[in-house]
DNA sequence: CAGAATGAAAC
DNA sequence: GTTTCATTCTG
């Protein structure tokens, strides 16, 4: 059973929302949605969090309740699993179901190695079974560098720490005692659940930990408020989503606040010890550590229970949560933005972009009355409304949430009408969105200077460089921008700062979508914006490509109000970007004059939700909507405008999922193209990560996104992805002689097979490739190929290695003598392929050597993904940086798989492989030209 | 479900 | 020193 679950519950984690929505249709079935979802019908993996114990558990009742009634209200399902889940988790969290939830041992660092290159792996070597891929990445393992290896191995020290911080009492395995799980500990203090906040505390009290070093030196206490800021931010999203009530005085953050000491530690850490105290507090405490999957079924159940519901909502991670933020944020923005602008003071954010935003906050703030008192009095209205049918939702959000829920659920007329709706919704939303957006922006640029917000972003925080994140936004959004500027400039105010800098540039995009977010705002301003927009859109052929993009940006701009709140999830990190990107792009390309303000009048505005609409016949109709738009429809509205995003999203995040699934089975299967393709952009994605700053892999984003999981388990994921991920290039290279054979492992003897296979590979067509354009150094080359531009910078941080790491490296520990054996074994093998490298000893000094030269870290090549795009952010590349601008590179790598997903579906692929190594960029840029252009 | 790998913990 | 178990999935 157990099992099954976990992997159920991963497969539901992947498809996220789509899943989700899907199963509330009624369609569902985990299985099926698996091969929906999947595509190659590769199983549904589970990414998400197996490890997490409470997940798991919520995930599993949630998902039987599902399956059971499926279509029923989901609502009510939910509600009910919500609770029981939650209650449990929180309450029971302890003891809890003993034996499957107990939380997983916390990955060690070669294990994170592996899963963050096991797809790597597989993509490069589609023939390998996991077993093959397993021995390659110990090979890799072998092979890397101490450094990065380091990097491992301190993520996975920092993990266990966490863990051990939040399971006080985790035992790792009883060896000998299998009952380890439930039964020993009879309570089993440990529940290991990362999340559970009360067992933490519980534990921590009584329980030495294992570790007393660990313990002592993890306070509960949380963080400096000012480092806090992430946590803070969620806070104050939740506090706000809740009651929106006076949030200010929590900017601090209300319970956890305590120990300043933690402040240095890692997120990791201060999430667990965060959630670990918030237990105390009450069962809200839970609500951060619930699953986002949890939280969404919460949502969605309308969170029937007030109380419960109550704490979901303020983690505000799920997608769902945030968009209903969205909604509201009308009336938060006022609140956020004080509460932001505290909380970007404090952290002591960048005084230039401070500045600026503050401006344009306040320019915000002047519209924003306005706007917002509109809106405001339209959401109050329609909310309340709602409320009364909806029953008790106590929380907006949660109306909203449950609407979008009902109504996905009501019917399929009813979806349309509420298309039609979100035309009007459309209207508002731009606006919404713009303020959002607007708001966004302030937050972002605080943001990444701070460390704070963005769950993922919090990476990005501790990264000096938020250089070359504004770096690469300009790069990504110079073209744009370009073409922009000359409009831009003709802005008022700002336009002198825009430019200046690299940060100018940033600030330029910034400025260009504030300039947007206002002239939406100001209704009287018009959304210039929105107009741009809706010519695009309206320009834009009305294709599907088209379509979606609309659909994107509305979602960046949901999403950025409930950035504003929240902050949180990657989505909400992704949209932003997006919207920024979209924003320009639009800009650039639609007409010049649009900054200028001209009134937008409502029938313009109603354009951009006709694009979305478009796809629907019923595109006309909008501007009557919009009239409408007032009081319900606006809800209405934005439930659909929720609705389509989180499809949309859903769309995105299962593209994703299949798209990486796909690699995958297609690797093997088939087209190259394709899996080239993807190969690559997973890279990307994984690759910003690698900086340091969080980057979100595409996995992470879809299980982020629909997620919002734990704030642990984010961090862990942020943290996760954050991690480098190497080429194999790279790694081939190292290995180069040596290594592939030992990759083969069996080698001479055995394995041919997988050279063969690995000759195959896509990877090993683009070394060769690249071997053959630069057969020496191909490695770093073929990043290049990949990424082109920024690798080489990495790489240049030649870093002498001199053999001798590798002989120290070599000291075999605890399990050495597998090792040793084994890898003697292989060595020797490998040897005999390659170079003989001393048999017994030093098995890898070769290799080793060769690895000494760093990886390149395959972070930018996920670029390609927007080609123009691509070459700009592996600018960034180079150091590590925070890559803030990653997450726009994301959303736009997000877009371009989108769109790529289409034309592939459409059969149009550029021709991928063909081209050197570049085969994702050749198909995605084409497609993001569309986008972006268009 | 076994199994490939490494590492860490618990015996 | 040995045994478990963590992740990932194919066969």
């Amino acid at each position: 059973m157990t099992k099954a679950l976990p992997q159920f519950i991963s497969s539901l984690c992947t498809f996220h929302l789509p899943s989700w929505v899907t199963v509330m249709k009624g369609s569902s079935r985990n299985k099926d949605h698996s091969a929906e979802g999947e595509g190659a019908g590769k199983r549904p993996k589970r990414k998400c969090l197996q490890w997490h114990p409470l997940l798991a558990k919520n995930l599993v009742d949630f998902l039987e309740e599902e399956e059971d009634e499926e279509e029923e209200e989901d609502i009510d399902k939910v509600q009910l699993l919500g609770a029981d889940g939650l209650e449990q988790d929180v309450g029971e969290a302890e003891d809890d179901e003993s034996p499957e939830q107990r939380a997983r041992r916390p990955m060690n660092a070669f294990l994170l190695f592996c899963k963050r290159h096991r797809s790597l792996v597989r993509q490069k070597h589609p023939k390998l079974d996991n077993r093959g891929a397993t021995k390659i990445l110990a090979d890799w393992w072998a092979v890397l560098d101490p450094e990065e290896k380091q990097k491992y191995t301190d993520m996975a020290k920092e993990y266990k720490d966490a863990f051990m911080k939040a399971n006080p009492g985790y035992k790792w395995c009883p060896t000998t005692n299998k009952p380890v799980k439930s039964p020993t500990p009879t309570v089993n203090p440990r529940k290991k659940l990362w999340a559970s906040p009360s067992d933490s505390s519980r534990d921590l009290p009584s329980p030495k930990k294992a570790k007393t070093e660990e313990m002592p030196q993890l306070n509960f206490g949380m963080a400096d408020p000012t480092q806090m800021g992430g946590l803070s931010m969620l806070l104050l999203a939740g506090e706000h989503a809740l009651g929106t009530s006076e949030v200010s005085s929590s900017t601090c953050r209300p319970d956890a606040s305590e120990s300043p000491e933690s402040s240095q530690k890692s997120p990791l850490f201060q999430f667990a010890e965060i959630s670990s105290s918030t237990s105390q507090p009450d069962a809200p405490s839970k609500q951060c550590q619930a699953s986002a999957l949890f939280q969404f079924a919460e949502i969605s159940s309308n969170t029937s229970q007030l109380g419960g519901a109550d704490p979901v909502k303020r983690c505000g991670k799920s997608a769902l949560f945030q968009l209903a933020e969205m909604c509201l944020a009308s009336e938060g923005v006022k609140m956020e933005e004080s509460k932001l602008m505290k909380a970007k003071e404090s952290d002591g954010g960048r005084i230039k972009e401070l500045e600026k935003g503050k401006e344009e906050r306040e320019i915000k703030m002047e519209k924003t009355d306005e706007a917002s008192l509109q809106k405001e009095a339209e959401f109050e209205k329609s909310f309340g409304e709602n409320v009364k049918d909806s029953k008790e939702l106590r929380n907006f959000e949660e109306l909203q949430m449950d609407d979008i829920m009902a109504i996905k659920m009501e019917d399929p007329k009813e979806t349309k009408k509420e298309e039609l709706d979100e035309d009007q919704k459309c209207s508002h939303f731009s606006d919404f969105s713009y303020s959002a957006s607007s708001k966004i922006i302030i937050s972002d640029v605080p943001s990444r200077k701070d460390h704070m917000c963005h769950p993922h972003g919090i990476m990005i925080i501790e990264d000096p460089t938020t250089l070359n994140k504004p770096e690469k936004l300009k790069k990504k959004k110079k073209k744009s921008k370009m073409d922009r500027h000359g409009n831009d400039k003709s802005t008022p105010k700002k336009s002198g700062k825009k430019r200046q800098s690299s940060e100018s540039d940033i600030e330029s995009v910034m400025y260009t979508i504030e300039a947007v977010a206002k002239g939406d705002w100001g209704i009287e301003k018009l959304g210039e914006t929105s107009r741009k927009k809706a010519r695009t859109s309206s320009s834009g052929k009305g294709n599907i490509l088209d379509a979606k993009p609309p659909k994107k940006k509305v979602k960046s701009r949901e999403k950025k109000m409930s950035k504003e709140k929240s902050s949180d999830t990657t989505k909400e990190s992704r949209s932003p970007d997006l919207i920024s990107i979209s924003t320009s792009k639009n800009i650039s390309g639609v007409v010049p004059e649009g900054v200028k303000a001209e009134p937008l009048t409502p029938t313009e505005v109603a354009l951009p939700s006709s694009l979305s609409g478009q796809v629907k016949p019923e595109d006309s109709e909008p501007h009557r909507k919009i009239e409408t738009c007032g009081s319900r429809k606006s809800e209405r509205s934005c439930k659909g405008a929720l609705y389509k995003t989180l499809v949309s999203e859903g769309m995105l995040t299962s593209l994703r999922a299949n798209v990486d699934r796909g690699k995958r089975s297609s690797g093997k299967g088939n087209s190259s193209d394709h899996e080239g393709c993807w190969n690559e952009e997973s890279w990307t994605f994984s690759q910003s990560g690698t900086s340091g700053s969080k980057k979100f892999k595409k996995t992470k984003l879809k299980e982020d996104s629909l997620l919002g999981s734990a704030k642990l388990d984010e961090e862990f994921e942020k943290k996760f992805n954050s991690l480098p991920q190497y080429s194999p290039v790279t790694f081939d290279r190292k290995c180069v002689s040596v290594p592939r054979k030992k990759k083969k492992t069996g080698n001479m003897s055995s394995e041919p097979t997988k050279t063969s296979k690995g000759s195959g590979d896509k990877w090993s067509n683009k070394q060769f490739f690249l071997d053959a354009i630069h057969p020496a150094e191909a490695i770093f080359t073929e990043d290049k190929n990949t990424t082109e531009p920024a690798y080489k910078v990495k790489n240049v941080p030649p870093i002498p290695n001199t053999p001798e790491p590798t002989a120290t490296q070599e000291p075999l520990v605890g399990s050495q003598k597998r090792k040793a054996r084994k890898t003697k074994i292989t060595h020797l093998v490998r040897t005999a392929d390659g170079r003989v490298s001393p048999a017994g000893g030093t098995l890898d000094d070769k290799p080793k050597e060769q690895l000494h030269r760093r990886l390149p870290k395959v972070t930018e090549t996920g670029c390609s993904d927007e080609c123009t795009h691509g070459t700009e952010a592996a600018e960034t590349r180079s150091s590590t940086p925070e890559m803030p601008a990653v997450s726009a590179f994301f959303s736009l790598a997000a877009l371009a798989e989108v769109a790529a997903m289409e034309n592939v579906h459409r059969g149009q692929r550029s021709t991928p492989l063909t081209h050197d190594g570049q085969p994702k960029e050749m198909p995605q840029a084409p497609v993001l030209i569309s986008c972006a252009d268009q």
